[in-house]
RNA sequence: GGUGAGGUAGCUCAGACGGCUAGAGCGAGGGUCUCAUAAUCCCUAGGUCGGGAGUUCGAUUCUCCCCCUCACCA
């Protein structure tokens, strides 16, 4: 029973370099491929580049650039990143190309036939100058609720309200300047709460497997209340124009969105004409028609989940093929605990990272062994990260290998031992788990399970002490079997690091068989070279990732809604040395403003055992509320009026416990022995400390 | 504001159909070996399981309310 899967990645935007959040996907579904491969099943893994839309159109016009060329240019970066990284698709292929027009019609087509496309005439902005509609990302103003300028169309970021983009006040062109009118358009949208449509998305969402049950119930919450979907842009887009019949939009383009999906289509039919001989008919028929014995999986970001859980099924059914097996969403990526900003220099493209010199195995380890199903955001701390391939490579894994390794040899030449019961049953045992957690995309527990036959190992070996007798057949006995153990790690950490798991396996002069009844507590091991090293990284090492852009970076170019989160093309070019981390330099400093607070008054907050509200003077006209968590350190309030106390006046102001605390003030220690950074009688409320 | 997901040791997470001393790995502190990459191995620390109330003989695990974080949507 060998299974034959199509799996995808989505498809990363063609309008810049790919970045260390673009690749937690890639190297995932990348993971996931070797094992399918490795249990001797049929994979054709299938991406391609996104290379419609309105940023690419725009953007390629600012470089002077047909947009067509801008994509590939783009195009071919992103597929030597990948390749770089072993993320190894059966193919690339791009959005624009003549396949994806044809599918990208045809589904069209079938959702009108079965009627489900109506017209409907929006009122958009529309700039005069630029002789263009303005998507919600290309307009900026002041916000209509709290007045914040310079806002994008959709949303203020200062008070997070989102509004339609003809409500900014002061609106204005995000190309030109110019303020834009509001103009009239007609637009074909999908009705996807037609009972025929709308019964089969609900019955995907809901039928097992499909989804994890957390993702469902997102999806199941848009649902219930679901929107009608605009699926025609206006001139001057690149993409795909709308079929040469519907003579009512003509001049119009599809939606990005629309065909970038259909591209997961059009670039498997591609791979399998081009390499593999099989007709576009042929092609539908063994693999996507309804029915057909492969599996459709797409492994996609939360970003763009509703895309792919509601719209995707509505598209595949219209077209009369088989909905997606299996729809595995991630979280994002965060750097140090923080969204990737590119000022922060935690925004890290594949290039910084290779050009770091840390090798790209690593970050795949370091993503595997915190990847799960769930849509969990996984933090790159770069602490973390340093800790984990010290601890779990260097020093437990490679450190077994090399010490092995090393015993192993003097005994010159093929060594043939029973296995230790043990350790077999132990290494057999994690190579089971790890095949049903590779399956439930369970990589952390893969990388436990690799790990916990090397600690055992370890634990066996330094009992043994085989360095004193290394001929001694017991010591020898241990060795083989610590060795053959070395092996199912490799095997079980292959889809991982592929490049370390080969190496490991050649240095034990072994092979790597199907996964499926693999023991390889058997045959001679002979040492055939130096198992594979992974050097201890140092701090300075990591820090490379971080690199701050110049102060005079271009100012961020428009982002859109696209397949996949994308940046403008801006990349940091070499950068001066960032601090050691850890250090913050003086102005990171001079930003917290520590003043001297006078205790007006205090008593304790009614239902909180720990707070105190605080009255005090810090020179201001009135004095402020500061609601701290000190109550058992001070339990009697009042003994604290007149103290002269150390705050923090700027920073913003939250509620405790429904009072509002306008500032956080210092105090050492812990509760309930904690006490308040006090100052002398001589310094008045309000002195800056410094 | 609505919907969804979360809040368990410094960090990343497990777990509990309600009940023995709440676990693992990493990090930290102490010790040890020397084959091995200052690696291994042994020991130790430490958490009122976000807050409050309720149900119960008993809740961190169930119910309700609240707070906080994240995402999506309006």
């Amino acid at each position: 029973m060998k299974k034959r899967l199509l799996v995808t990645s989505a498809l990363p935007y063609a309008n810049g370099p790919i970045h260390l959040g673009h690749l937690v996907e890639y190297i995932q579904t990348d993971v996931y491929v070797r094992f399918r491969r490795a249990l001797g099943h049929e994979v054709a893994y299938v991406c391609a580049a996104d290379s419609h839309g309105t940023p690419i159109e725009v953007n390629a016009s600012k470089a002077g650039m047909a947009p067509g060329a801008f994509a590939e240019k783009w195009r071919t970066e992103q597929a030597e990143d990948f390749r770089r990284f072993s993320v190894d698709f059966d193919v690339f292929y791009t959005t624009d190309s003549p396949e994806n027009q044809k599918w990208s019609w045809r589904v069209y087509r079938a959702l009108k036939q079965k009627g489900l496309i109506y017209a409907r005439e929006v009122e958009q902005l529309y700039c005069e100058k630029d002789a263009r509609f303005l998507p919600d990302r290309f307009v900026k103003g002041t916000c209509p609720k709290c007045g914040t300028p310079d806002q994008y169309g959709d949303v203020c970021e200062k008070c997070g309200t989102t509004y339609d983009p003809r409500e900014l006040a002061a609106p204005r062109c995000v190309l030109c300047g110019t303020p834009p009118v509001v103009r009239a358009s007609k637009h074909a949208y999908v009705n996807l709460r037609e009972s025929n449509v709308f019964g089969v998305v609900q019955e995907w969402v809901r039928a097992e497997g499909h989804l994890e049950p957390a993702v469902r119930a997102q999806v199941q919450g848009w649902l219930d209340d679901l929107q009608d979907w605009c699926i025609t842009r206006d001139a001057p887009y690149f993409g795909f124009p709308v079929p040469p019949e519907e003579t009512e939009y003509a001049g119009k383009y599809l939606y990005v969105w629309v065909d970038a999906p259909i591209g997961y289509l059009a670039s498997a039919e591609n791979f399998f004409a081009t390499q593999r001989g099989l007709s576009p008919e042929a092609f539908e028929k063994s693999w996507l028609a309804e029915g057909a014995d492969a599996e459709l999986q797409h492994f996609i970001g939360k970003d763009i989940l509703r895309f792919h859980s509601v719209f995707w099924p509505a598209m595949l059914w219209s077209a009369g093929v088989k909905r997606a097996d299996r729809l595995a969403v991630h979280g994002h990526l965060t750097v140090n605990g923080e969204k990737m900003s590119k000022s922060r220099g935690t925004f890290v493209t594949g290039k910084t990272y290779l050009e770091s010199g840390l090798d790209p195995e690593l970050l795949r380890y370091f993503y595997a062994a915190n990847l799960g199903p769930g849509i969990y955001d996984i933090d790159l701390s770069l602490e973390e990260f340093r800790n984990r391939i010290n601890a779990d490579l260097a020093n437990n894994i490679a450190n077994l290998a090399s010490r092995v390794a090393t015993l192993l040899q003097r005994a010159g030449g093929p060594v043939t031992r029973a296995p230790d019961e043990e350790i077999r049953r132990t290494t057999l045992a994690m190579l089971q788990h790890s095949r049903a957690a590779y399956e439930a995309l369970q990589y952390r527990d893969v990388v436990r399970n690799a790990n916990q036959i090397a600690d055992l190992c370890n634990k066996r070996v330094q009992a043994a002490k085989p360095w004193e007798n290394p001929l001694g057949d017991a010591e020898q006995a241990l060795l083989w079997n610590a060795a053959k153990a070395l092996v199912g790690i490799a095997q079980l950490l292959q889809p991982v690091m592929p490049r370390f798991a080969a190496g490991l396996v050649a240095a034990f002069g072994a092979t790597l068989p199907a996964w499926d009844g693999f023991d390889p507590f058997s045959g001679p091991v002979e040492i055939k070279g130096k198992p594979p090293q992974i050097a201890r990284l140092d701090a300075r090492q990591v820090a490379r990732l971080i690199v701050t852009p110049p102060a005079d970076e271009p100012q961020k170019v428009a982002k859109a809604l696209s397949p996949a989160e994308t940046a403008s093309k801006a990349s940091a070019k070499p950068a001066p040395p960032p601090p050691p981390p850890g250090v913050i330099g003086y102005d990171d400093f001079a930003r917290v403003e520590l003043k001297v607070a006078r205790i007006l008054a205090a008593q304790a907050v009614p239902k909180a055992d720990k707070l105190l509200q605080l009255s005090v003077d810090v020179g201001e006209p009135a004095p402020r509320t500061i609601v701290a968590g000190i109550a058992q350190s001070y339990p009697d309030p009042a003994a604290l009026v007149g103290r002269r106390i150390v705050v923090v006046a700027n920073l913003e102001p939250r509620p405790l416990r429904g009072i509002l605390s306008q500032g956080m003030l210092l105090a050492a220690g812990e509760s309930p022995n904690l006490q308040l950074v006090s100052v002398g009688e001589g310094i008045a409320p309000g002195t800056r400390v410094k």
